[in-house]
DNA sequence: CCGTATCCTCCGGGATACTG
DNA sequence: CAGTATCCCGGAGGATACGG
């Protein structure tokens, strides 16, 4: 099969559409350790809206990335897992996660220089030759 | 340092905006290979527009993942390139494409699957005793 | 407890036109 | 070529209320 995630209507975009998804993300990260409930879930990624994780939850039980399991008790519960599928993926979302705590500072760091370098030198925005950085 | 994703307020939220941006990903990809030109991007990245290619580009300037660099040609010519800290995100990046591209039939399947499971059995959805997919 | 339904707002992003 | 500027629309997502 040919797959080139480059293109406008390979199927693989729509991964990318998922996991390009910050609640995705958190919501892996946190059932990969172990089951949770609906509530749970929700206190523990803070501040996702309810509708917001129903209709994550929702779509990563689609994409055979998490189960869905409803014990009939009353009130009912019920308790979301990952599968095997999911958690193929889970070391390479973590791996974002570590990444992200690795190198928050430098991101930051970078912020601060861009924006105070995007109003410096307003006399001579141009000065040195050759390669510009955004002058 | 204390970072914790999960929390609302934690900076390393910044990154996961970033990085869930299916764009970001792509652009990235791009740009591991060899820096390119605006237009040249905007090609080969398929289905993006011009004005979130130019907002996307600005984005990881501004976060330091990538330097642009302007040649006083006539006309102006622009190019952008992976810096040293992009270049230490890119493997776990490239790690999502390769398991876009492995997976995404399994997640096909698991949506066909999940679609048509979700209107069968109208007259006995809980028939299973005990834990129950989606009912 | 675990959601769905509804309303409403905001803004991401497409289309288009224009500039250096 | 490499953008910026403007208009505009649909849909994401918060708030709220309700149902099984």
């Amino acid at each position: 099969m040919m797959y080139d995630v480059f293109q406008r209507a390979c199927p693989t975009r729509l991964v990318l559409d998922r996991i390009a998804d910050k609640w995705t993300l958190l919501i892996l990260l946190r059932l990969e350790e172990e089951p949770r409930r609906f509530n749970a879930l929700r206190r523990e990624v803070d501040g996702i809206s309810q509708k917001v994780l129903s209709q994550t939850l929702r779509a990563l039980e689609r994409d055979g990335l998490v189960q869905r399991r409803v014990y009939p008790t009353v009130p009912v519960s019920v308790e979301y897992a990952i599968t095997p599928l999911g958690r193929t993926l889970t070391g390479t979302v973590d791996a974002i996660r570590r990444w992200a705590q690795d190198n928050i500072e430098s991101v930051l760091a970078a912020q601060k220089r861009y924006d105070a370098g995007a109003v410096e030198d307003p006399q001579n925005p141009l000065a040195r030759a050759g390669a510009l950085e955004r002058g």
